[in-house]
DNA sequence: ACATTAATTATGT
DNA sequence: ACATAATTAATGT
Protein backbone atom coordinates (compact mmCIF):
# COMPACT_ATOMS: atom_id res chain seq x y z
CA UNK A 1 0.00 0.00 0.00
CA UNK A 2 1.27 3.57 -1.10
CA UNK A 3 1.39 6.28 1.37
CA UNK A 4 -1.34 9.00 1.75
CA UNK A 5 -0.47 11.92 -0.50
CA UNK A 6 -0.55 15.42 1.39
CA UNK A 7 -2.34 17.74 -0.73
CA UNK A 8 -1.29 21.09 -1.72
CA UNK A 9 -4.83 22.35 -1.53
CA UNK A 10 -8.18 20.77 -1.39
CA UNK A 11 -11.29 22.95 -2.23
CA UNK A 12 -13.76 23.67 0.94
CA UNK A 13 -16.88 22.57 -1.38
CA UNK A 14 -15.33 19.42 -0.71
CA UNK A 15 -16.82 18.77 2.84
CA UNK A 16 -19.91 21.90 3.33
CA UNK A 17 -22.44 19.82 1.73
CA UNK A 18 -21.54 16.63 3.79
CA UNK A 19 -23.43 15.68 7.24
CA UNK A 20 -20.59 15.36 9.24
CA UNK A 21 -19.63 18.81 8.19
CA UNK A 22 -22.09 20.72 7.41
CA UNK A 23 -22.62 22.53 10.34
CA UNK A 24 -19.10 23.77 10.29
CA UNK A 25 -17.90 27.48 9.23
CA UNK A 26 -15.64 28.06 6.02
CA UNK A 27 -13.02 28.76 8.44
CA UNK A 28 -13.08 25.09 10.57
CA UNK A 29 -13.57 23.46 7.22
CA UNK A 30 -10.34 24.91 6.14
CA UNK A 31 -8.44 23.84 8.89
CA UNK A 32 -10.36 20.23 8.42
CA UNK A 33 -8.56 20.22 5.46
CA UNK A 34 -5.45 21.39 6.05
CA UNK A 35 -5.33 18.04 8.30
CA UNK A 36 -6.23 15.70 5.35
CA UNK A 37 -4.32 13.12 3.42
CA UNK A 38 -6.44 13.10 -0.31
CA UNK A 39 -5.56 9.44 -1.89
CA UNK A 40 -7.05 7.83 -5.08
CA UNK A 41 -8.01 4.34 -5.35
CA UNK A 42 -8.37 1.74 -8.28
CA UNK A 43 -11.29 -0.17 -8.21
CA UNK A 44 -10.80 -3.41 -5.72
CA UNK A 45 -8.15 -1.68 -3.71
CA UNK A 46 -8.17 -2.65 -0.30
CA UNK A 47 -8.04 0.69 2.07
CA UNK A 48 -7.51 -1.05 5.41
CA UNK A 49 -7.38 -4.89 7.07
CA UNK A 50 -9.59 -6.08 9.48
CA UNK A 51 -7.78 -6.25 12.40
CA UNK A 52 -5.37 -3.67 11.57
CA UNK A 53 -4.36 -0.43 14.11
CA UNK A 54 -6.85 1.87 13.57
CA UNK A 55 -4.70 4.38 12.92
CA UNK A 56 -6.28 6.39 10.63
CA UNK A 57 -10.24 7.36 9.60
CA UNK A 58 -11.23 8.42 6.29
CA UNK A 59 -13.80 10.01 4.81
CA UNK A 60 -15.24 8.85 0.79
CA UNK A 61 -15.47 11.93 -1.29
CA UNK A 62 -16.08 9.86 -4.51
CA UNK A 63 -16.37 6.09 -5.25
CA UNK A 64 -17.73 3.10 -3.45
CA UNK A 65 -16.89 0.97 -0.35
CA UNK A 66 -17.24 -2.23 0.49
CA UNK A 67 -16.93 -3.60 4.07
CA UNK A 68 -16.06 -7.26 4.06
CA UNK A 69 -15.47 -9.83 6.87
CA UNK A 70 -13.98 -12.95 7.02
CA UNK A 71 -15.66 -16.21 8.30
CA UNK A 72 -13.84 -18.58 10.53
CA UNK A 73 -14.09 -20.91 7.50
CA UNK A 74 -11.97 -18.36 5.45
CA UNK A 75 -15.48 -17.41 3.35
CA UNK A 76 -15.84 -13.89 2.65
CA UNK A 77 -19.20 -12.11 3.57
CA UNK A 78 -19.88 -8.43 2.24
CA UNK A 79 -21.37 -6.52 5.20
CA UNK A 80 -22.43 -3.40 3.36
CA UNK A 81 -21.34 -0.89 0.48
CA UNK A 82 -20.52 2.83 1.43
CA UNK A 83 -21.59 5.43 -0.49
CA UNK A 84 -19.61 9.04 -1.18
CA UNK A 85 -20.28 11.57 1.28
CA UNK A 86 -19.96 8.94 4.61
CA UNK A 87 -17.01 8.74 7.41
CA UNK A 88 -15.40 4.83 7.49
CA UNK A 89 -12.51 3.28 9.26
CA UNK A 90 -13.99 5.18 12.42
CA UNK A 91 -12.96 2.29 14.95
CA UNK A 92 -12.90 4.94 17.46
CA UNK A 93 -16.33 5.89 16.93
CA UNK A 94 -17.06 1.73 17.95
CA UNK A 95 -15.10 2.27 21.26
CA UNK A 96 -11.90 0.02 19.03
CA UNK A 97 -8.44 0.41 18.18
CA UNK A 98 -8.25 -1.70 15.63
CA UNK A 99 -10.66 -2.25 12.42
CA UNK A 100 -13.49 -4.21 12.92
CA UNK A 101 -13.52 -5.11 9.38
CA UNK A 102 -11.70 -4.53 5.42
CA UNK A 103 -12.37 -1.90 3.41
CA UNK A 104 -12.07 -2.45 -0.32
CA UNK A 105 -13.31 -0.19 -3.00
CA UNK A 106 -15.94 -1.60 -5.34
CA UNK A 107 -15.28 1.54 -7.90
CA UNK A 108 -12.13 3.87 -8.63
CA UNK A 109 -12.87 6.25 -5.55
CA UNK A 110 -11.40 8.92 -3.96
CA UNK A 111 -10.81 9.40 0.23
CA UNK A 112 -9.68 11.91 2.59
CA UNK A 113 -8.51 10.29 5.87
CA UNK A 114 -6.89 11.70 9.09
CA UNK A 115 -4.92 10.40 11.71
CA UNK A 116 -7.08 8.73 14.84
CA UNK A 117 -5.57 10.53 17.22
CA UNK A 118 -7.59 13.52 15.60
CA UNK A 119 -10.97 11.79 16.47
CA UNK A 120 -11.38 13.31 19.78
CA UNK A 121 -10.44 16.77 18.53
CA UNK A 122 -12.84 16.19 15.87
CA UNK A 123 -15.67 15.44 18.20
CA UNK A 124 -14.81 17.78 20.70
CA UNK A 125 -14.42 21.31 18.70
CA UNK A 126 -16.95 20.75 15.64
CA UNK A 127 -20.51 20.91 16.29
CA UNK A 128 -22.72 18.63 15.48
CA UNK A 129 -19.59 15.91 14.18
CA UNK A 130 -20.70 14.03 16.83
CA UNK A 131 -24.27 13.38 16.57
CA UNK A 132 -23.80 12.73 12.41
CA UNK A 133 -21.47 10.16 12.71
CA UNK A 134 -23.07 8.72 15.73
CA UNK A 135 -26.39 8.86 13.96
CA UNK A 136 -24.72 6.68 10.77
CA UNK A 137 -23.16 4.41 12.54
CA UNK A 138 -26.57 3.45 14.61
CA UNK A 139 -28.21 3.18 10.40
CA UNK A 140 -25.19 0.76 9.62
CA UNK A 141 -25.37 -1.31 12.21
CA UNK A 142 -29.14 -1.38 12.47
CA UNK A 143 -28.89 -2.32 8.89
CA UNK A 144 -25.98 -5.57 9.97
CA UNK A 145 -28.59 -6.59 12.04
CA UNK A 146 -31.69 -6.64 9.93
CA UNK A 147 -29.34 -8.34 7.49
CA UNK A 148 -28.93 -11.05 10.04
CA UNK A 149 -32.24 -11.63 10.54
CA UNK A 150 -32.62 -12.00 7.08
CA UNK A 151 -30.57 -14.99 6.51
CA UNK A 152 -32.15 -16.45 9.61
CA UNK A 153 -35.64 -16.27 8.62
CA UNK A 154 -36.23 -15.60 4.90
CA UNK A 155 -35.88 -17.60 1.81
CA UNK A 156 -32.57 -17.15 -1.03
CA UNK A 157 -34.63 -15.58 -3.29
CA UNK A 158 -36.06 -12.98 -1.06
CA UNK A 159 -32.65 -11.87 0.58
CA UNK A 160 -31.50 -11.27 -2.99
CA UNK A 161 -34.60 -9.28 -3.49
CA UNK A 162 -34.00 -7.29 -0.39
CA UNK A 163 -29.82 -6.78 -1.05
CA UNK A 164 -30.81 -5.47 -4.40
CA UNK A 165 -33.58 -3.11 -3.56
CA UNK A 166 -30.86 -1.22 -0.58
CA UNK A 167 -28.26 -1.32 -3.40
CA UNK A 168 -30.48 0.46 -5.64
CA UNK A 169 -31.94 2.91 -2.59
CA UNK A 170 -28.04 3.65 -1.42
CA UNK A 171 -26.02 3.77 -4.18
CA UNK A 172 -28.93 3.66 -7.19
CA UNK A 173 -28.20 5.80 -10.34
CA UNK A 174 -31.26 6.28 -12.64
CA UNK A 175 -31.32 5.47 -15.95
CA UNK A 176 -33.22 4.95 -18.97
CA UNK A 177 -34.77 1.35 -18.19
CA UNK A 178 -34.89 1.64 -14.35
CA UNK A 179 -32.48 2.12 -11.78
CA UNK A 180 -28.33 1.37 -11.71
CA UNK A 181 -26.03 -0.31 -9.61
CA UNK A 182 -23.52 2.78 -9.24
CA UNK A 183 -20.84 0.47 -8.99
CA UNK A 184 -20.15 -2.88 -10.77
CA UNK A 185 -21.57 -5.61 -9.14
CA UNK A 186 -20.77 -9.92 -9.68
CA UNK A 187 -22.94 -12.89 -9.03
CA UNK A 188 -20.42 -13.76 -6.53
CA UNK A 189 -20.57 -10.19 -4.84
CA UNK A 190 -24.05 -10.62 -4.20
CA UNK A 191 -23.73 -14.28 -3.25
CA UNK A 192 -21.72 -12.69 -0.59
CA UNK A 193 -24.09 -10.43 0.76
CA UNK A 194 -26.90 -12.77 0.82
CA UNK A 195 -24.66 -15.96 2.03
CA UNK A 196 -25.71 -17.91 -0.98
CA UNK A 197 -23.55 -19.35 -4.24
CA UNK A 198 -23.07 -17.04 -7.10
CA UNK A 199 -25.04 -19.81 -9.41
CA UNK A 200 -28.63 -19.46 -7.29
CA UNK A 201 -28.34 -15.68 -8.00
CA UNK A 202 -27.36 -16.43 -11.70
CA UNK A 203 -30.51 -18.49 -12.04
CA UNK A 204 -32.75 -16.03 -10.05
CA UNK A 205 -31.27 -12.83 -11.81
CA UNK A 206 -31.92 -14.71 -14.78
CA UNK A 207 -35.54 -15.74 -14.19
CA UNK A 208 -36.10 -12.05 -12.71
CA UNK A 209 -34.68 -11.16 -16.36
CA UNK A 210 -37.15 -13.37 -18.18
CA UNK A 211 -40.42 -11.38 -16.38
CA UNK A 212 -38.28 -8.01 -17.31
CA UNK A 213 -37.85 -7.17 -13.10
CA UNK A 214 -34.44 -6.54 -13.96
CA UNK A 215 -31.40 -6.50 -16.76
CA UNK A 216 -28.03 -7.26 -16.35
CA UNK A 217 -24.51 -7.67 -18.25
CA UNK A 218 -21.29 -8.49 -17.13
CA UNK A 219 -20.72 -6.74 -13.32
CA UNK A 220 -23.80 -4.05 -14.23
CA UNK A 221 -27.44 -4.54 -12.72
CA UNK A 222 -30.08 -2.38 -13.48
CA UNK A 223 -33.75 -2.83 -11.35
CA UNK A 224 -36.21 -1.66 -13.98
CA UNK A 225 -39.41 -3.06 -11.50
CA UNK A 226 -38.46 -1.93 -7.97
CA UNK A 227 -41.86 -2.55 -6.97
CA UNK A 228 -42.24 -6.16 -8.15
CA UNK A 229 -39.27 -6.74 -6.51
CA UNK A 230 -40.41 -5.26 -3.02
CA UNK A 231 -43.62 -7.68 -3.52
CA UNK A 232 -41.40 -10.38 -3.92
CA UNK A 233 -39.50 -9.56 -0.97
CA UNK A 234 -42.16 -8.68 1.24
CA UNK A 235 -44.10 -11.84 0.38
CA UNK A 236 -44.73 -14.28 3.34
CA UNK A 237 -44.76 -17.95 1.71
C1' DA B 1 -35.33 -25.37 -1.12
C1' DC B 2 -31.21 -24.97 -1.76
C1' DA B 3 -25.77 -26.31 -2.70
C1' DT B 4 -22.31 -28.56 -5.49
C1' DT B 5 -20.16 -30.15 -9.51
C1' DA B 6 -19.11 -29.67 -13.98
C1' DA B 7 -19.43 -28.33 -18.68
C1' DT B 8 -20.24 -24.46 -21.83
C1' DT B 9 -20.55 -19.89 -23.40
C1' DA B 10 -19.97 -14.90 -23.24
C1' DT B 11 -17.31 -10.80 -22.39
C1' DG B 12 -13.59 -7.54 -21.45
C1' DT B 13 -8.52 -6.48 -21.87
C1' DA C 1 -5.28 -15.28 -26.73
C1' DC C 2 -6.32 -15.13 -22.22
C1' DA C 3 -8.63 -14.57 -17.84
C1' DT C 4 -12.75 -13.59 -15.66
C1' DA C 5 -17.85 -13.63 -15.58
C1' DA C 6 -22.19 -15.73 -16.49
C1' DT C 7 -25.37 -19.49 -17.83
C1' DT C 8 -27.27 -23.95 -17.67
C1' DA C 9 -28.07 -28.77 -16.61
C1' DA C 10 -27.40 -32.62 -13.68
C1' DT C 11 -26.91 -34.44 -9.28
C1' DG C 12 -26.79 -34.31 -4.16
C1' DT C 13 -28.51 -33.17 0.70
Amino acid sequence: MRNARPQSRLDESLLTNVPPFSKLETRQIREILDLASSRRYSEGTTVFQEGEDADRFFMLLDGYIRVVRITPGGEQVIALHIPSGQLFGIAKALGHTTYPATAVTAAESIALSWPTRLWEQFVTEYDGFASETYKTVGIRVAEMNNRIMEMATQQVEQRIAKSLLRLINQTGRKVATGIEIDFPITRQDLSEMTGSTLHTVSRTLSAWEKQGMVSSGRKRITVCEPHELVLLAEATG
